[in-house]
DNA sequence: TGCGGCTATTG
DNA sequence: CACAATAGCCGCAG
């Protein structure tokens, strides 16, 4: 079945009642080419089970971002980009793109999909939109083909599932937004930089007060600019404190020596409320009606995992406070332990570490096994995921290496092909691309140490990607099991869920979180031993379950 | 005006 | 203070 785009020859109304009646009817696995066309739908009132977003599917085969349909085309058919065919004016020189090619026929002789049709030329008539339908469908069956040939070809398949899934949530998380409660946002905004500011002067007065409380620490100079690091460098000099940068982990140490280096913390903690989380915040994001809504993506970056604006996935811990489940609901928080490392014995498939994961805690289990401490363990653990190989702990990482030989030749695996440019797939089969980073850091110039950063990187993105592709699997088990019970998923936290419900579904909402932990595990990984856990409370504020 | 550096917040 | 991300302000180049 097939759909693309609504805005449509036919009323958008009798499009949408179609989809409406084929899903209640059918419930088919609907093809289109972005997740677009299930905003379209999710605005109108319609939410469907499952799709394969073209677009989502592109990201997942060959990497990047673009995925617009000549580009997913042309990839496709091994066309090279550089020859694809503009929809700009044309001038006297260029010849006129598909020119002599048939009109109806939405692939040009040059084997690219002709612009005209690619920007809209699709729905002029109702025989173009069934060819343009029929060409999703193609597409989509050129890409499972594609996802078929690579070494887990189920698997991969499975990926495109899951990750389309994905792509509904975030047009649904989007458009819902994550219960906030005005009042309680303002009080805590508040209780760090004050009252809301009636005019644009009292502002600056605000902003004035806040600085002199630090600066009436300082001795008699020339004015500073708190915001400069740079003159923040210079006026801790002032007062005898010499420091390569003005980190807060850095002063924190040194905070006993100055009056000034605890005010100016405290200054930076207002001043990040003011700037990025403050009134101005509340007022871009926060509607009407008490939900804060940010842009969400399915598969942003490195690895794959779901990225969100509007501060949705960074927000200080003290305004969680606010996030408070509406009069009559609930919310459901569940976050996974120590995914990545579970992960990491799941995809390299070292039994060993696999027998580790039974424990609640999977590092005490290793700890005994190696004769060191937790914390150690912990330490060498994350290090290896993250590539760490200077400091201490170097006892540790041998001792790692021979009794969990395959998992941590697995990622030094991934460590060759980052730093020979190889590029790599995760387990589930998205592409990871081996170009940049090359971060602009001074101490990172030289090509041995980026091509460390790239080895970083990759230890790092087989094991976070693959982390948030069985991530996927369970926010969509959890989308589609908890729809019975109205259960809405509001917030997606790479290991956390926040799923919204009536009061009185709380609980048995909660023991569906858990059993779909089972499900996405089971159906992520197959038999690997592999056990996964997950911490779950109902709650009816975010900041209740901290800690 | 755009971009890299610095900083802070989160997982 | 590794790996990932978003976001704001400063300073500098164009």
């Amino acid at each position: 079945m097939v759909v693309d785009g609504l805005a449509l020859p036919v009323e958008t109304d009798d499009a949408v009642a179609a989809v409406r009646l084929v899903e209640h009817v059918l419930r088919p696995r609907w093809i289109w080419w972005s997740n677009d066309t299930a905003t379209t739908l999710v605005e109108a009132g319609v939410r469907v089970a499952t799709c394969w977003d073209i677009a989502a599917v592109h990201r997942l085969i060959f990497g990047g971002w673009s995925a617009d349909p000549a580009l997913v085309w042309a990839r496709l058919h091994d066309l090279a980009r550089d020859t694809m065919p503009t929809d700009g004016p044309r001038d006297l020189f260029s010849p006129a793109d598909g020119e002599g090619d048939e009109p109806d026929e939405p692939v040009g002789s040059d084997g690219h999909l002709r612009p005209d049709w690619v920007s809209g030329g699709w729905s002029t008539t109702t025989e173009r939109l069934i060819r343009w339908a029929g060409l999703a469908r193609t597409v989509a069956g050129l890409q499972a083909d594609r996802l078929a040939a690579l070494p887990d070809g189920t698997r991969a398949i499975a990926t495109a599932r899951s990750e389309s899934a994905a792509e509904l949530l975030c047009v649904e998380m989007s458009i819902d937004g994550l219960p906030m409660d005005r009042e309680a946002a303002e009080r805590i905004i508040g209780g760090f930089v004050g009252r809301r500011p009636r005019t644009e002067a009292e502002a600056l007065d605000q902003r004035a007060a806040r600085d002199a409380d630090v600066l009436r620490h300082a001795p008699p100079g020339p004015d500073v600019d708190l915001r400069s690091p740079a003159q923040v460098k210079s006026l801790l000099r002032r007062i005898g404190v010499e420091v390569p940068d003005t980190r807060a982990w850095r002063l924190k140490a040194l905070s006993d020596s100055h009056p000034l280096i605890e005010a100016l913390l405290a200054w930076r903690k207002a001043e990040r409320v003011a700037t990025t989380y403050g009134y101005g915040w509340l007022d871009r994001h926060l509607g009407a009606d008490g939900r804060l809504r940010g842009a969400w993506s399915g598969s942003d970056g490195a690895a794959g995992r779901m990225t969100a604006s509007a501060g949705l996935h960074n927000m200080p811990a003290a305004m969680r406070a606010a996030v408070i489940a509406e009069p009559g609901y609930v919310f459901v928080r569940a976050d996974l332990g120590q995914i990545e490392p579970r992960v990491l014995a799941a995809v390299s498939g070292d039994r060993a570490l696999a027998r580790a994961t039974i424990d609640d805690d999977l590092y005490a289990p290793v700890a005994t096994h190696l004769g060191v401490s937790r914390a150690t363990v912990k330490v060498a653990v994350l290090g290896a995921m993250y590539g760490q190989t200077t400091g201490h702990g170097a006892q540790a990482r041998r001792r790692l290496r021979s009794a969990y030989p395959v998992a941590m030749a697995y990622l030094e695996d991934a460590d060759r092909a980052g730093q020979a440019r190889r590029p790599l797939r995760t387990s589930g089969g998205r592409l990871i691309r081996m170009g940049p980073p090359d971060p602009g850091d001074r101490a990172e110039r030289d090509a041995r140490s980026r091509a460390a950063a790239r080895g970083r990187y990759a230890r790092n993105a087989v094991v976070q990607g693959a982390a948030a592709e069985l991530f996927k699997v369970w926010a969509a088990t959890v989308r589609a099991r908890g729809a019975p019970l109205d259960g809405r998923v509001v917030l997606c936290l790479h290991d956390e869920l926040l799923v919204h419900v009536p009061s009185e579904r709380g609980e048995a909402m909660a023991r569906l979180v858990d059993d779909s932990l089972q499900e996405a595990a089971h159906r992520w990984a197959g038999d690997t031993d592999v056990r996964f856990v997950a911490a779950t409370r109902v709650i009816t504020c975010w900041l209740d379950a901290k800690g």
